[in-house]
RNA sequence: GCGCCCGUGGCGGAAUGGCAGACGCACCGGACUUAAAAUCCGUUGCCGCAAGGCGUGGGGGUUCGAGUCCCCCCGGGCGCACCA
């Protein structure tokens, strides 16, 4: 039959569905001892179009998907959406539709061209964020995390736009403005919403050891917890007050020579209120926006009127505000060591401060030995560090620091899960009653684009009876950040339909943690932490067990076109849909998943790769159209013709590294170029050989059924054509045959000296000294040997090289 | 600045310390064709007529043997970025 995707695809797409091929098994359908394989692929956004790569990412999860399914295990492969967030009411705005409809609609174009690629996901546990079937359980963890105190209220300094009536994100101020109107932004505090992350920093960092992930995202997220041991310690200030400083570097304590303080450091504001110069420099550092803070690194301080008291010697040290030092990280306040830190040392010659040399070591910034420390001198670094804290008493002690910041999950958004908490005058802030979930969005609003979130104007929402005292209140407007949608979506999957819990433990049981992720590797540090800080708390809860959500994880890499990311901006996206439409969908998951390694960039530069994928599908056909059929069994080996009995041996070859390939190194590239090496010694196969109708029919059905999960749709249809009932997808994968794995007579490699000299042939069971005495004997090998002395000859395990050693 | 990753033909890439360049793309030559497309066969790392030599960014090291492991340097990418 000649190929034909695009009338061939559809029709075996209808089988898999009519049989339910897809469908993933409950908790309790699942047999003792089955082996399970949870295949997953991040959540998408329902922007309106896939993108290739979003094909790449999903072929990807389909192969591994359909390959588990032939080697027996039960596999939960799903999908659904992020349906959440800023771009719908955009659109909402831009277009006066409503988000729901607008997010409605590209769920539904989205999902019609993934089914056209033929992916193997179960659609009966699709779900999507924006219903309230999905949110409500936002809601009802929520609240769990409030009773448990894993949520708090706190001000936060964030981007305000007044005109916009709104917070913005980080990429959304540019210049100071908004990038989409350009209405100026300025930073101001606000009370929001967190999750206690930093609670579980520790364990997060911990739990990373065992996790089969690329390394550069571990170390991605090693260096996002940033944890750091040190020491706090108070000092006492000559106004009265106290200061706490965090240090990684007690041991320089007799190095200071001034306290460096945030702009922000309550001590600061306190100072500033009566000094108007001070409050000048700090408006003036507040004034700067984010980028300028990044691309100048010149520290800046402005004296206060107030010292510190450095508690050995009682001497006052001056106490700046200064620039370079952060309000959320530490305490907020620095002991100015310069002799041994770099950014104090610059502070400390701008402002003409001393410079003492404390510590000596090999350079300035390391451990050493204590001089110039009065007592402590001739201390090393680490028990100048214990005596201190002893001498200095309550005054300090060790603690631990992390970069982490707690979550904060508020949005002061429409399209967003609704934050269940009501404000009572009374009662203060109080959490909704969970028989009350879900807080549902109204849907009569408009979308102006100005002004605050509809919510905050929306009567029939604001309304409400406060949860306590029963008294008229009003509904929380924050709503939920998208990441909290997408931090625990996939526990979803499991359980859809319960309308008791977010998910049955049952399920969770039988199916966590997920075998293997796929996604992008933008997601390295805010999804994967958020959704493993959220397994811990689910785990915490009683609700799911084990420490970890993602036992493996896979982060494709980008396909780009001429050397640049697709754009709509640039005009240079190829349309995934375009070309299915053109080449059928399985000659582009082949191209795919053959292009490049998986963790690689893909450029699309032509046409030229899915032409050549088309080409090996066509060839394929054809091979199977000129063999026909054959129900002639498999003669004995000893039957065989030599090109017969390499053939199968090469099939066998083949299955095992497929095998390895797919199982255990995760490498999908070379499994096509293994498939295609096979066919092409098919091909060879002589016309006039004795048994070709059997020994090809034996090879054909162990190919197609490899071929199967790369390029499931023609492979269904060849699996038919070579008269095998049932489909393709639901038959065993082949196992390699352990008689055909190697030949009688195998090829050994003679190397003189590390070079390779000569090749000979001896039979598979010849022992280690029939082979060394062949390659001694080897011609070549000989005319590198004559008149020299051999000093040794290494027979490396596996048989397939000598390694002759000569001096002379 | 700190950290991580990567450098292999014209291109994408293969090689799990053991024959470097599998497989594919492109190119070139040939067959079929009135012609073209499609298809099929063949060549293609570099130097050399050849024998042979050289070759995985550069330099050093470990090893019988290094693209692969270790050290230094060069080039590219990514992440974090005043983290006290």
């Amino acid at each position: 039959m000649p190929f034909q995707p695009l009338t061939q695809e559809p029709e075996i797409q209808r089988r898999w569905l009519e049989t339910g091929a897809f469908r993933a098994k409950r908790a309790s359908e699942l047999l003792p001892g089955s082996k399970t394989f949870y295949m997953l692929v991040m959540l998408p956004y329902p922007s309106g179009r896939i993108h290739m790569g979003h094909v790449r990412n999903y072929t990807l999860g389909d192969v591994t998907a359909r390959f588990r399914r032939m080697r027996g295990y039960e596999v939960m492969h799903p999908l659904g959406w992020d349906s959440f967030g800023l771009p719908a009411e955009n659109a909402a705005i831009k277009n006066g539709i409503h988000p729901a409809i607008w997010t409605r609609a590209n769920i539904e174009e989205m999902k019609g061209q993934i089914r056209k690629m033929g992916i193997s996901y179960d659609w009966d546990r699709e779900v999507a964020s924006f219903q309230d079937d999905y949110y409500r359980w936002n809601q009802w963890l929520f609240l769990k995390m409030w009773d448990r105190g894993d949520v708090f209220r706190a001000n936060r300094t964030v981007n305000w736009c007044e005109a916009l009536g709104t917070v913005l994100a980080n990429e959304q101020v540019v210049d100071g403005k908004d990038e989409r109107t350009g209405h100026p932004v300025t930073q101001k505090p606000l009370e929001q919403y967190f999750f206690k992350t930093t609670k579980y920093a520790d364990e997060l960092l911990a739990c990373m050891d065992g996790l089969d992930w690329p390394e550069n995202v571990k170390t991605m997220q090693r260096h996002w917890i940033g944890r750091s041991e040190g020491a706090r310690m108070a000092f006492d200030l000559d106004s009265g007050e106290q200061v706490e400083v965090f240090t990684t570097r007690l041991d320089t304590l007799c190095g200071v020579t001034f306290m460096a303080l945030s702009t922000e450091h309550p001590v600061i504001e306190k100072a500033a209120a009566s000094d108007p110069a001070l409050k000048a420099f700090c408006d003036q550092v507040a004034a700067l926006s984010r980028e300028e803070r990044l691309t100048s690194d010149e520290k800046l301080g402005h004296r206060t009127s107030v010292s510190a008291i450095h508690p050995f010697t009682g001497e006052k040290v001056p106490l700046f505000a200064a620039n370079y030092v952060l309000m959320d990280y530490g305490t907020g306040a620095v002991m100015g060591v310069p002799a041994h830190d770099e950014r104090d040392f610059e502070f400390a010659q701008k402002y003409g401060l001393a410079i003492p040399k404390v510590i000596e070591s090999e350079s300035a910034w390391d451990l050493g030995t204590l001089v110039n420390s009065g007592e402590f001198t001739g201390m090393k670094s680490e028990e100048a560090v214990t005596a201190m804290i002893a001498k200095l008493g309550d005054r300090a002690e060790r603690t631990t620091t992390y970069k982490l910041k707690d979550w904060g999950l508020s949005r002061q958004r429409y399209w967003g899960t609704p934050i269940p908490t009501v404000h009572c005058a009374a009662c203060g802030v109080v959490p909704e009653k969970p028989e009350n979930l879900p807080v549902r969005l109204p849907e009569d609003v408009a979308f102006t684009g100005v002004g605050p979130s509809p919510l905050t104007t929306c009567s029939s929402f604001l309304d409400t009876p406060c949860p306590s005292c029963g008294k008229p209140a009003r509904r929380e407007t924050d709503t939920m950040d998208t990441f909290v949608d997408s931090s625990w979506y996939w526990l979803r999957y499991l359980d859809p339909k319960n309308t008791e819990l977010p998910f049955a433990k049952a399920e969770c049981d039988a199916w966590s943690p997920v075998d293997l992720y796929v996604g992008g590797i933008e997601h390295a540090t805010m999804h994967l932490i958020y959704a493993r800080y959220f397994y811990k708390v689910l785990r915490d809860l009683g609700l799911a067990s084990g420490p970890e959500p993602f036992k493996k994880l896979i982060c494709q890499g980008m396909v780009l076109k001429d050397g640049s990311k697709m754009s709509k901006s640039k005009g240079n996206i190829v349309d995934p849909d375009e070309v299915i439409s053109k080449y059928g969908a399985d000659a582009l998951r082949l191209f795919m998943i053959f292009a490049a390694p998986i963790e690689k960039e893909i450029d699309w530069t032509g046409f030229e790769g899915i032409e050549g994928a088309t080409r090996f599908l066509k060839r394929l056909g054809r091979m199977v159209d000129d063999h026909g059929l054959s129900a002639d069994p498999l003669p004995a080996k000893e039957q065989l013709s030599a090109e017969e009995k390499s053939l199968l041996i090469k099939l066998n070859q083949t299955i095992a590294r497929l095998t390895d390939d797919l199982e255990r190194r995760y490498q999908f590239n070379t499994v096509v170029s293994g498939l295609m090496e096979l066919s092409n010694a098919l091909a060879d196969l002589p016309a006039d050989a004795p048994h070709r109708g059997a020994v090809l029919q034996y090879a054909l059905e162990a190919f197609v059924r490899m071929m199967s999960p790369v390029a499931p749709h023609v492979a269904e249809q060849l699996w038919s054509q070579l008269g095998k009932e049932g489909l393709c997808m639901q038959a065993t994968w082949p196992e390699a045959d352990a008689a055909y794995l190697q030949a009688d007579e195998v090829l050994v490699v003679v190397q003189v000296n590390g070079k390779v000299r000569g090749r000979i042939t001896v039979p598979a069971t010849a022992t280690e000294d029939q082979r060394r005495e062949a390659a001694l004997a080897c011609p070549e090998a000989q005319s590198h040997l004559a008149g020299k002395e051999i000093i040794k000859v290494v027979l490396p395990p596996g048989g397939k090289l000598v390694s002759i050693v000569v001096k002379g």
